[in-house]
DNA sequence: CGCCATCTACTATAATAATAGTAGTAGATA
DNA sequence: TATCTACTACTATTATTATAGTAGATGGCG
């Protein structure tokens, strides 16, 4: 599944994956920026036209739901990045986050783990 | 410098990237997809607005050539949807990189030898 | 030297994103 | 029960993206 979100629509998706399901009002708290609560229900709908939310009616009020997991989302982004700017090649992507200056020898040692953990796990 | 780049655009960058200084035409041969000739210059001078690219006249033609070098859109868009999707947190990118179950061992191993050469000449 | 092909400049259009206002409804409350 | 208020539905606006057409200029060729 190809979960496509606009930088805005990931910021409402965050707060479902975070909270949970959660009506108009609850997601205009969780939001960093002071939308109005228009924008915030206009944004729910147009991630519910795309299937990546549902809601359902409580009392006056809808309550959303995130349809899509949040990694599923990861997963696509990540993809279309590496197609978009690294040739589709996950290594060159990751040379990339590697060799970023900012990160420290810890940050990279902590890195390593993570690839032997899953070299470890890993069946072939 | 904050490089932010659409699909389309990023397309069009990756033949400067690839063949050097060029025209509109060389550009348009250049890309996968058959987009008018038009379309192609119109690209071209978004991304020249943008600052992206730049032009000198040759004849009666324009020669355009990157301004932005290519690692810098990489890291733009890294650091973009870093903190779009990821928190900010390169680690947590890495991670879903690894678990990508279409890597296969040998990718792995790949891998971690990249971090291994950053850790050994990395100062700190 | 006149015409044609090639180029740029300008304009256009449909789609989507970001943001929000207005109208209308229905539950809660005084 | 009448009113207020919170909530949804619908509409609107501005910006950007993606794509391309038309007009006008110009250089090369026959």
């Amino acid at each position: 599944m190809d979960v496509v979100l606009t930088d805005r629509e990931a910021t409402v998706m965050d707060v479902l994956w975070e909270r949970g399901a959660s009506t108009v009002s609850e997601v205009q708290e969780g939001l960093r920026d002071r939308l109005a609560y228009t924008t915030v229900l206009t944004i729910l709908r147009t991630l519910e036209q795309k299937n990546y939310v549902s809601h359902l009616e409580e009392g006056r009020a809808h309550r959303y739901s995130a349809l899509v997991p949040r990694d599923a989302a990861r997963k696509s982004a990540l993809a279309a990045l590496s197609e978009k700017l690294f040739k589709g090649s996950a290594e060159l992507l990751l040379t990339h986050i590697v060799t970023d200056n900012k990160l420290t020898r810890d940050d990279l040692e902590r890195m390593q783990k993570i690839i032997d953990d899953r070299t470890r796990t890993r069946r072939r």
